[in-house]
DNA sequence: CTGAAAGCGCTTACAG
DNA sequence: CTGAAAGCGCTTACAG
């Protein structure tokens, strides 16, 4: 229809504002007063104009308003995480709230160990000036980059197991829940000798999910025993360490909980090294519940966080403010994982 | 230093094309010049430009290029890929070629089954203006999704099992070739009764995977038996299918080749739900080697393809007619993959 | 080899 | 409630 409107431009291109003006009847300025949704509109002017928008098929381009807003319509993703589920289904939840919005995703992975990280993320966003910023741990627990963010007076929001920032920059998972769940599961199925194999320290995860695991086992009357307490890497290998360590003592544990999956993995990877069968001679549950879970064999028991919703919750977090949206009720939500029951974990011999 | 100088603006604020034309007294339209690496600058006149760059810490703002060049500095990644580590992996093997050149990456996830697919491509892609845009398998395929990015005069690489395209638009991945190592492991290990579980006709890897696994076979005067010939969705629910359709046969196949993880460690599932122990009782070989390949137990034989070191060619062949590249060198190149081989296919009883 | 003018498509003061 | 002017920070013709 807007090609055969010879006062809509040469077919092919796009309509501008001046387009719109000129069909309405308007100055360019009530044009981009209606766009921006400025009350300052009289009912029926604004019809007029969304109906030329809408003939023409009219999208404001989002570089020209970039350049006069002194920002872009784009949000960051700077992530660190390397479970690659973690990314994909975060990255989906976060696109599903932007959905609409007109903002697009811009993905930045970084490495904090690297010299570079600060420049780095600096000139990310500052070149891109971008409209704000979602950070999944661990970088979401690096206080050089937040302190960096605020100087550059980039808004932002951060997925930790802690609540590390105001409640509008945050989005706090109850990780220890989660861990206690696994605690009580082992315990009910009758386990006392029970191993426990953390994450590195530079995680806070790893700090809340082993507390809120031994404060449940405590409250049962189940001590954990120093020797079968280790501290892993949060990956495949370090949970082959971890089984070998812990089921080569003279009195090896009858389950191990580990505090992500492929540690678990790891573990049972030991366990069939050392010609053990599973689960008949250990029970092994996990935390993240990747899509590795469901698939190794015994199918393992673990303790799932909603990663899609949770990128998506942080994403809304992040635009209420550019919406004028009151962000009370966001802040309340805390994102509380489940445990996925299968067969890792059986009842103790 | 360049916040001492006070020519160079209030602290905080960013140097502009004006700040340096001023310091260099050179017009704004030479600093263009120079950023835009226009050999028509003398070099004395370029060198001078380029030490207040240095000095101001200036960097050209990408919305204002963009608005000008009536391109963004963007490049996108749309997938439909239901993998998240292939996704993850190309994403990183991307910006690994983005690094350094100003241009950042966007991610689309889209799907094929939507009706709204095409509206939604065009409106991402000509909304953002974006410089060019990267596809991996099955995107790649849909030749609807070609018209249109053609009719935007949108550039494009495509990543695919067969040359859709021309040699400048297409990076060739040659599963073919790793079908047939997978076929002469299993022919070598001394297997005869082989099955196959394929993917879906939707993926033209299924095809080539397929047809490179069939002649390496014919070639060693090994046929396959038509029952042992099934199709799969490469979901790890339809490799559990393929594997007790298989399994229940009156002579079932001592070995199973699957176009993918997913439907290896699927078949692998069936297999211990009927009671078999691997490897001693089956074979199985999968293709992509995923990191769950290397946890799974037994370590799952896999062909891996260099999903980051694609990511990264496909960009270079994106970036190379705006950097003035002659491509020529970069056209040659097709993807090879390689057999992994661990635990999961053993000799032939 | 270099520059002054006009423009990309929008928004922000400033008026009325 | 609405508009004319100036500006965001670059680039594209057009001159010289």
């Amino acid at each position: 229809m807007a090609q055969d409107d010879p006062r809509s431009g040469k077919p092919g291109k796009r309509a501008t504002i001046n387009d719109v003006a000129r069909e309405a009847k308007v100055s360019k300025k009530t044009v981009s007063r209606v766009i921006n949704q400025s009350p300052f509109v009289k009912a029926d002017t604004r019809e007029r104009v969304n109906a030329v928008i809408e003939a023409l098929g009219f999208t404001p381009d989002p570089q020209a308003r970039a350049l006069a807003f002194r920002r872009s319509l784009l949000v960051g993703l700077i992530y660190d995480n390397p479970s690659p589920t973690y990314v994909v289904n975060m990255q989906q939840g976060v696109l599903d709230a932007l959905k609409g919005s007109g903002l697009e995703l811009v993905v930045h992975p970084c490495n904090r160990d690297m010299p570079t990280l600060l420049d780095d993320i600096r000139g990310f966003v500052e070149r891109q000036r971008l409209s704000g910023v979602i950070m999944p741990p661990s970088v979401s627990e690096d206080q050089r980059v937040i302190a960096l963010l605020r100087e550059m007076d980039c808004p932002y929001v951060r997925i930790a197991s802690v609540a590390l920032d105001e409640p509008e920059a945050m989005l706090v998972t109850n990780d220890g829940m989660g861990a206690a769940e696994a605690a009580n599961h082992l315990a009910s199925l009758g386990h006392r000798r029970i191993g426990l194999v953390r994450g590195p320290d530079l995680f806070r995860s790893s700090a809340v999910r082993s507390k809120g695991f031994l404060d449940a086992l405590a409250e049962r009357g189940i001590p954990l025993d120093p020797s079968y307490d280790f501290k892993g890497a949060y990956t495949f290998e370090s949970g082959v360490a971890a089984g070998h360590a812990l089921l080569a003592l003279e009195t090896p544990p009858t389950a191990i909980f580990t505090l992500n999956d492929d540690m678990a993995i790891g573990v049972m990877q030991a366990a069939r090294e050392r010609g053990l069968e599973l689960p008949r001679d250990l029970s092994v549950v996990g935390f993240d519940d990747l899509p590795m879970a469901a698939r190794v064999w015994p199918n393992l028991t673990s303790v799932r966080l909603p990663i899609r919703d949770m990128g998506r919750m942080a994403a809304e977090k992040l635009l209420a403010p550019m919406r004028g949206l009151d962000p009370t009720g966001l802040n309340q939500a805390e994102v509380r994982p489940t445990l996925i029951v299968r067969n890792s974990a059986i009842k103790a011999a």
